[in-house]
RNA sequence: GCCAAUGUAGCUCAGUGGUAGAGCAGCCGAUUCGUAAUCGGCAGGUCGUCAGUUCGAAUCUGACCAUUGGCUCCA
């Protein structure tokens, strides 16, 4: 046979040659070298038979992109094997150390484990230890091919059901293989590769970072494994760089943020995920209130306001209940009627909307609530603001006809893209949530027709829009397929910001009807729409978006106005009432520290002008600031420092231009 | 909800069986100062909660609550 190498030369090979027998034919430093390989542009390794005809490129320590990859990998068995020594060290059987899996993932690895105790964070340091030795060992890996047969009788022999499961889940046709590193008597793992050839490849810049449990394939019904996870580099100052980056995300994280800058606070008389907002704070939902409410006006958007609480009759009307009951607060139960805190807006605006018969002239009808909803989260999965129970939707619902459908639905994420604009949102994914016919009548709507017919007319909306996007299976909401955007929060967390839902199945079940031009009454087409989130989830975000530092027109306080001495204190005074009768928002900081130690608070808060006053100023009637938005100045007139401000918070300007 | 870790003053943290500590923040006083911490004093805690062990518990044990990291789920 032969092989085809990335320069097109051609190489004679034996039968059956592994990536190592290419490397060994090409050159002896190249064998020594070689780390893996590519054939057809498919990462392998050498210790696997390479097809005929392939192009084959040999890795070495110079593709580190690619080796990393098979480093991570390998450096799970060593996980998995440095765990069962371990544990074996304490005197456990080595069948009691039970393996799941354990893939690569972005910066490193996991390995999944069921195991005879709980495993505590000083084990991890020894296991680290362990993974070391292995390391330093330098043992050679072996790739086998083994019947399915006998896969199964050693995984059935050893009791592990979970390496059994995945066999029998395997393709027919898929070759079951085994690595082993360390010999006939060494560690041995159901994997189908690749790796790096000895234990000795691997970088030693690895840390185990976190213990965690997780359900066996993801599945909560299904027992809990203990997961040890890592990260792994090929070099030392990508590892140093790595958890440097951890240490900034952490500055950024809107726990930390929203505590130090008396943005909102959690209180446990209050309650897990019942978030308070604080002065500071109220004043970023007011402005992010503000913006929507402008922005929906001037697109044609009607504002309306409903209870907080409901019969129960609505929510069956509506189909959540029975089959979102798990996610509400329990009914309560007045004058024989049971009650449900609501948890989304819709219902009522359905209500709104059959409030009076409507013709086609009323449509597109949009109606705009910034309403607070409840809903029973998980509690293990609540987080800061941005996973909560009480949360005020950016909510709008649109009801229009078929034909206005295309429209409406680029209107709206128009709106998104405006907001993006705005606040300079580059990266993010949005992604068209389809349903599974699998979830038909249970997960989603009985509907099928309906369903591949509203996928459609959201695809060719959105391509027809140019907008670029991923299609997701299964993941629709219960009424009809959405578009979701999805954004990464500066600790690394995936969120879903704004959605776009399509609904074809409750304004029917609410019997919502507009009379059309023919004089027949027809059911319209609602889209349940929040391009910024809920408020909580927006403002967590932001956060750490802008790290604190807010754009002028979103800081809680914008100006803070420092007097040199207590003689400059009416000047101050003068200088924030007119900066506030500007419209801007402007503290006067009158206690007794010294400016320097003024000037730090007010850095600490991170208010983006700090203005200081003393004799020069209050004689000539100007001010000197400086800033976190532009360069310092000296002696600014305060009529001119005031329209600068003014007018950028007015704007919404994302960047101040200088004061000139 | 599940697995694990954590919980001491508003914040950051010390205190491993013998009467609760520091710095910052707060309050009071002195200082009146030119772009990131002036000095002094005062006050502040049922050590997450509830039980248990003990002559004695922040410290040991248990249950519960909350937070954090994951899993599942989601705006």
């Amino acid at each position: 046979m032969h092989v085809v190498l990335p320069d097109g030369k051609q190489l004679d090979l034996p039968d059956r040659a592994t990536g190592a027998d290419v490397a060994a034919a090409i050159g002896p430093g190249l064998a020594r070298a070689a780390l893996g390989l590519r054939v057809d542009g498919r990462l392998s390794d050498l210790l696997t038979e390479v097809p005929a005809g392939a192009t084959v490129q040999i890795l070495t320590g110079r593709d580190s992109a690619d080796v990393i990859e098979l480093q991570r990998h390998t450096l799970a068995h060593v996980l998995a094997q440095a765990v069962r020594e371990h544990l074996e060290a304490e005197g456990h059987a080595p069948t009691s150390v039970r393996l799941g899996i354990g893939p690569v993932i972005e910066h490193g690895f996991y390995y999944d484990f069921d195991l005879p105790r709980s495993l505590t964070p000083d084990d991890l340091e020894a296991i680290e230890e362990r993974m070391r030795a292995i390391v330093a060992a330098d043992l050679p890996l072996e790739r086998t091919v083994v019947e399915r047969d006998a896969a199964l009788a050693r995984y059935r022999a050893l009791e592990d059901p979970y390496k059994v499961e995945l066999i029998e889940d395997l393709p027919e046709d898929v070759p079951i293989t085994f690595y082993r590193q360390g010999g006939e008597t060494g560690f041995s793992d159901l994997c189908r590769g690749p790796h790096v050839p000895r234990t000795g490849a691997l970088p030693t810049h690895f840390k185990l970072t976190s213990l965690a449990g997780a359900y066996w394939r993801g599945d909560e019904r299904r027992p809990m494994l203990q997961r040890v996870y890592g990260v792994a580099f090929a070099d030392a100052a990508a590892l140093e760089k790595h958890l440097w980056q951890l240490e900034e995300a952490k500055k950024r994280d809107h726990r930390k943020l929203g505590a130090e800058l008396d943005i909102f606070t959690l209180d446990d008389d209050i309650g897990p995920g019942l978030p308070l907002w604080l002065p500071r704070g109220t004043i970023i939902v007011e402005e992010l209130e503000r913006l929507a409410h402008e922005v929906e006006s001037a697109a044609g958007y009607q504002h309306v306001r409903s209870p907080h609480l409901s019969k129960e009759q609505l929510f069956i009307k509506s189909g959540h209940l029975p089959y979102y009951e798990e996610s509400m607060f329990p009914a309560m139960v007045i004058d024989d009627q049971k009650y449900f805190v609501k948890p989304m807006n819709c219902p009522f605006h359905h209500k709104i909307y059959a409030a009076r018969p409507r013709s086609y002239r009323d449509l597109p009808l949009r109606l705009a609530e910034y309403g607070t909803c409840y809903r029973y989260e998980d509690h293990g999965a609540l987080m800061g603001l941005m996973r909560v129970r009480s949360m005020q939707m950016n909510d709008a619902h649109i009801y229009c006809t078929e034909a206005q459908f295309e429209a409406e639905f680029m209107g709206v994420i128009e709106l998104y893209l405006h907001y993006f604009d705005l606040f300079a949102i580059d990266s993010y994914v949005m992604r068209l949530s389809k349903h599974a016919a699998s979830g038909l009548g249970k997960k989603y709507v009985d509907e099928p027709e309906l369903w591949i017919r509203t996928e459609a007319m959201v695809r060719s909306a959105l391509e027809r829009g140019g907008i670029n996007f991923v299609e997701a299976e299964d993941e629709a909401a219960f009424y009809g397929p959405k578009i979701d955007v999805q954004i990464t929060s500066a600790i690394g967390r995936e969120f879903t910001l704004a959605t776009n839902q399509v609904d074809f199945s409750q304004p029917g079940r609410f019997d919502l009807t507009y009379v059309d031009e023919d004089g027949q009454r027809k059911t319209p087409l609602c889209l349940h729409r929040a391009p910024l989130s809920t408020h909580e989830r927006m403002v967590g975000f932001l956060i750490e978006h802008y790290a604190g530092d807010f754009p002028l027109w979103l800081a809680p306080e914008q100006v803070r106005v420092v007097p040199i001495a207590d003689r400059h204190l009416p000047y101050a005074t003068e200088v924030a009432e007119r900066l506030t009768r500007d419209g801007l928002r402007a503290e006067v900081d009158g206690g007794n520290d010294r400016m320097n130690a003024k000037v730090r608070s007010a850095e600490l808060k991170k208010v983006p002008y700090i203005v200081i006053v003393g004799d020069t100023e209050a004689d000539a009637g100007t001010v000197s600031f400086r800033s976190r938005k532009e360069p310092q100045r000296n002696g600014v007139p305060l009529a001119a420092f005031s329209d600068h401000l003014a007018r950028h918070a007015r704007e919404r300007a994302g960047q101040v231009e200088g004061l000139t």
